[in-house]
DNA sequence: GAAGATTGAGGCTTCAATCTTC
DNA sequence: GAAGATTGAAGCCTCAATCTTC
């Protein structure tokens, strides 16, 4: 990636990110990453490295996913050693999400996958039109937001 | 809908619908409008509604889906009585697809509540940053293409 | 009974293979 | 053989119902 990206190109992602799950379109994202994962399952594994323990209900809701779409992706992804699934012990209905050390490693492979893809799309807007592209994708989430 | 829409709202619209397509998230719009369509569903009669007679394919990239998925999609539309499947007289492989006088009319009324929602979202958008998130989109769907 | 998670049923999509017509 | 359309198999998602724990 070009170095010409610079410190903006994080806030693209996160804006871009934030649009399409405001829209709720995650589902569809096609794995443009290139990781032999898919889409939601990618963004799980992002949101679970983000470092704190998750529960189901909480993993859904930043995904915005249901919950029982979310009960199988973990399943699978536990099944594939990247998610350890436990019980909480202050209260034995919520689970308590947290990524193995191998889910770890493909956490960042993931993380620098998305930041290579957006950098490149970021690359792909016109320098003087950057600022004002991120700051109008906050205002459109903000507005579908508020549509529902 | 409030008159403080403008004529801008039917770019914002286009433009969002664009994006949309371009990132192939397409299904997952959870038929914002309220009609009793799919969203695939309500796009492709929206893009029969234009007028021209269009097959398969042409559908299929227009709304950026699999020939697979549009063969079916048109089944289901064909049985429900909105859209008239027939093969073109001068290239048998060819189906040359058109609305009913029902489809139509189901046309009329996706496009009417699709712009009442377009307009509540632009309406939530602070007025003198409209320009703004319409330049962004444009720009991000360019993009985005460009990254294919 | 409420909250959190899981399971069952059905819809939409993609990819791959197949059929038909040129 | 190539183009256009259809069919089969499998993945991911939603909604509804069910199970477990508080």
């Amino acid at each position: 990636m070009q170095a010409a990206s610079g410190v903006l190109t994080p806030a693209l992602q996160v804006q871009l990110t934030a649009l399409i799950r405001a829209l709720g379109l995650l589902e569809a994202e096609r794995t443009p990453c290139g990781q032999p994962l898919s889409p939601s399952a990618a963004h799980a594994i992002l949101e679970l490295g983000r470092g704190e323990a998750l529960s189901l209900g909480d993993l859904g809701s930043r995904l915005r996913l249901e919950k029982s779409t979310v009960s199988r992706l973990v399943g699978q992804l536990e099944a594939r050693g990247w998610v350890d699934r436990r019980r909480a012990q202050h209260d034995g209905r919520l689970l308590r999400l947290s990524l193995t050390e191998a889910g770890q490693q493909m956490a960042e492979r993931v993380a620098t996958s998305r930041a290579t893809f957006f950098a490149q799309l970021y690359d792909r807007i016109p320098p003087h039109r950057r600022a004002a592209v991120l700051e109008t994708l906050e205002l459109l989430v903000e507005a579908v937001d508020a549509t529902r």
